[in-house]
DNA sequence: CAATGCGCACAGG
DNA sequence: CCTGTGCGCATTG
């Protein structure tokens, strides 16, 4: 209860800051949403940062400051006039899409999905900075309270970067860890970290090569990236290009594409989001820190942290394996880890999910609906399109290329074994 | 004094 | 040109 309340005040309180065309940074965020609802600033730091993680917020750097985003509104200023016209042409294009999708070859190659995905979620891109300059707050007293899990253990696998989605930022738990946040919230750490992020260190992120990452604010694409990337240094770039064939390259655009841009569409994938997301990585740099070169650690998570990891794994499997029907033994592999994975997948993970995947308003409607894994096994095409009181477009493309994949994925493997 | 309102310069498309 | 953003200053309660 608390959360979604929280989730409205929260959101509302970065509209209603947005509207009065002030920064929706933490400091305001916190103090509105006091004044209005008398939370107490760290409560409400705390539950930002679960939105952030799922994705309901986004944490952009913007000329330099950090500012949060309704979710919901950013992914797509594009078009924003579907609500008004689109009874027809969006529905007609949804449909369309729908069909080819379900037929699917054409995914394949390319991934329409990611490319969908895109589109939608393509929007936020992200930028750091390059030279942020401390402008608030550059507070970092606190940062005792880094024992929560967090950092996304999962993503060793950081498989599928390509997919857009995931890039978007580190979901690492969702739900499932408990704000334990007390008074140090992340003050500390949402400010902290960009500063921090900034100032550089970057293992590896790109390499110079990518200017294009800076094009634009300053992109803090590494970071954005996902934490991932910032822990292993090298890695998981190459891991990127790696693990392509797993996904047989069906998905990722990345992957499949023709190498000599494999830079250069790496860095348009990552950098999908739209202003600058700063993801949490930032948020949460002692974590990572500790970990810091080597190998990621995570610490205790639970199934939950690892929400990335089973998004990502169900991209890959399922479009891959299902979709391009050629799938690795690898895949299969990670398949097998996955579906299990959908069963305890909680209310959030699900929200997390969709929200990842580029629809993060219908994430909210499967929350609100409480459908966690085994809910979401369960769902029929016309729960999805008429239960959820979320519009047609989407709510097809979420059935068909998203729960329809993984049921039947999941069903798949369960015959197997 | 805090909360608001808003003109205007900026950046990206 | 259009749209989104948010600084800086004026206004309001």
């Amino acid at each position: 209860m608390s959360e979604s309340k929280y989730r409205e005040w929260i959101l509302d309180t970065i509209d209603s800051l947005r509207s009065r065309k002030a920064r929706p940074d933490l400091e305001r965020i916190c103090r509105m949403v006091r004044r209005r609802h008398g939370s107490e600033p760290e409560r409400t730091c705390a539950e930002l940062e679960k939105l952030i993680q799922e994705q309901t917020v986004l944490k952009v750097n913007y000329k330099g400051s950090i500012s949060y985003r309704n979710a919901a509104k950013v992914q797509r200023r594009s078009r924003k006039k579907d609500d008004v016209s689109l009874a027809t042409a969006a529905r007609r294009s949804a449909m369309e899409e729908a069909s080819h999708s379900d037929l699917s070859n054409g995914d394949s190659a390319f991934g329409a999905v990611d490319q969908d995905e895109e589109d939608l979620e393509g929007d936020t891109s992200m930028a750091m900075d390059t030279d942020s300059n401390p402008d608030e707050e550059g507070a970092e007293e606190s940062r005792d309270g880094q024992d929560r899990p967090s950092p996304s253990p999962a993503c060793e696998d950081a498989t599928v970067q390509c997919a857009p989605v995931q890039a978007v930022s580190a979901p690492c738990s969702p739900s499932g860890s408990r704000p334990s946040s007390g008074p140090h919230c992340s003050s500390g750490s949402a400010l902290d970290c960009a500063a921090s992020q900034k100032a550089g260190e970057r293992p590896n992120s790109l390499p110079p090569s990518s200017p294009r990452a800076l094009t634009h604010n300053e992109l803090a694409y590494d970071s954005a990236v996902s934490p991932v990337e910032g822990q292993h240094p090298g890695m998981q770039r190459d891991k990127v290009e790696s693990k392509p064939e797993d996904h047989s390259g069906a998905t990722s655009p990345c992957a499949s594409t023709i190498g000599k841009k494999e830079a250069e569409s790496r860095v348009e994938d990552s950098s999908l989001s739209p202003d600058q997301l700063v993801p949490d990585s930032i948020a949460r740099p002692d974590e990572v820190r500790n970990v810091s070169d080597g190998r990621l650690l995570k610490v205790s998570l639970p199934p939950e942290n690892c929400t990335f990891k089973k998004i990502n794994t169900p991209f890959t499997a399922a479009e891959g394996g299902l979709l391009n029907g050629s799938a690795g033994d690898e895949v299969s592999v990670k398949m097998e880890k996955m579906n299990h994975n959908l069963l305890q997948w909680t209310v959030a993970d699900v929200a997390s999910y969709f929200s990842a995947a580029g629809f993060p308003e219908q994430a909210v409607a499967f929350r609100t609906q409480e459908i966690d894994g085994k809910s979401l096994l369960l769902m029929q095409r016309s729960d999805v399109l008429t239960g959820l009181s979320i519009r047609l477009g989407p709510a097809l493309k979420i059935y068909e290329r998203h729960v329809k994949v993984l049921q039947r994925t999941h069903f798949l493997e369960c015959e197997d074994i």
